[in-house]
DNA sequence: CATATAGATTAGAATAATTCTAATTTAATA
DNA sequence: TATTAAATTAGAATTATTCTAATCTATATG
């Protein structure tokens, strides 16, 4: 974190208690956390804080790649903060979202006239799923 | 599409103008319209469609299984009337959308810690990449 | 063919996520 | 400590989508 924020420094880009405080909650996050829960989380500390500032910061992560956009669900962007590329899966049931480390690349060939097309430069997969809670509780209707 | 009408009447999915206008459109397209692009087009034929019409539809069609919804972009949902299981590749310069139809599920293996707290079902593929006439406008710049 | 009715359509209002604005404040530097 | 470019803020604006309640109609039935 104390290396990531001398970074930050050097590139100029401002540390101000909101940022700090947006970086914290999402160091180390795997909830995968909307613009609305960082609101309503950083809010507590710093009442002031407006949605604007979030937004702005989730967008300058975002563009130094510090973070990644997650637009499975229509409604809202969600945020995932570690930024190694990894994949997900979501439970269809009740739409948790959980977190797949593993390169697929060497096994995902593209075939021919796509390649001919497209300059392929990287690569997500959604998975879908019901997880447990889920199936525990289908289990239970069904007796 | 005659067979599917039939299917459709005989499931109780009134077949108004409005919607047998919004089907032929989608038919064969691929060109993963969002609602606006399928409103403004079917709007010439029919002045007082709404959007009401067209999400009424679009959220029916996909409860049949017959559209697929497209989430990559956050700004706005697209959709996809090719109903069977495909990937998409993206260029990251003009957002156009093409179509993969493989089916890579053989070789996604899940890691263990995934499969023993999800069931999984399906997947999807993004794939990001640079599409020929970006490439080429890249190159122009560059010389 | 006329009728009944469940379900569809409509215009417009409501909602919700996100972006914009313009005034104020502040982190970082000198 | 003063300077200033950049960040923060409240609130307005925007945009996709959903809702509402009144009206209409595709379909099934007599």
């Amino acid at each position: 974190m104390e290396k990531l924020i001398a970074k930050y420094r050097k590139e100029g880009f401002k540390l101000t208690p909101q940022r700090l405080a947006i970086l914290k909650f999402l160091e180390g996050n795997t909830s995968h956390p909307s613009a609305m829960d960082i609101y309503s989380e950083v809010k507590d500390a710093y009442p002031t804080l407006s949605f604007a500032t979030v937004y702005n910061t989730l967008q300058a992560l975002r563009n130094k790649g510090e973070i990644l956009e997650i637009t499975i669900n229509p409604q809202k962007t969600h945020y995932d903060p570690n930024s190694k590329p990894h994949h997900h899966i979501i439970c269809i049931k009740c739409k948790k979202i959980g977190d797949i480390f593993k390169d697929y690349s060497k096994v995902l060939q593209l075939p021919y006239d796509v390649v001919s097309e497209f300059k392929p430069l990287g690569n997500h997969i959604d998975f879908y799923g019901i997880c447990m809670r889920c199936r525990k509780k289908e289990r239970r209707y069904k007796l």
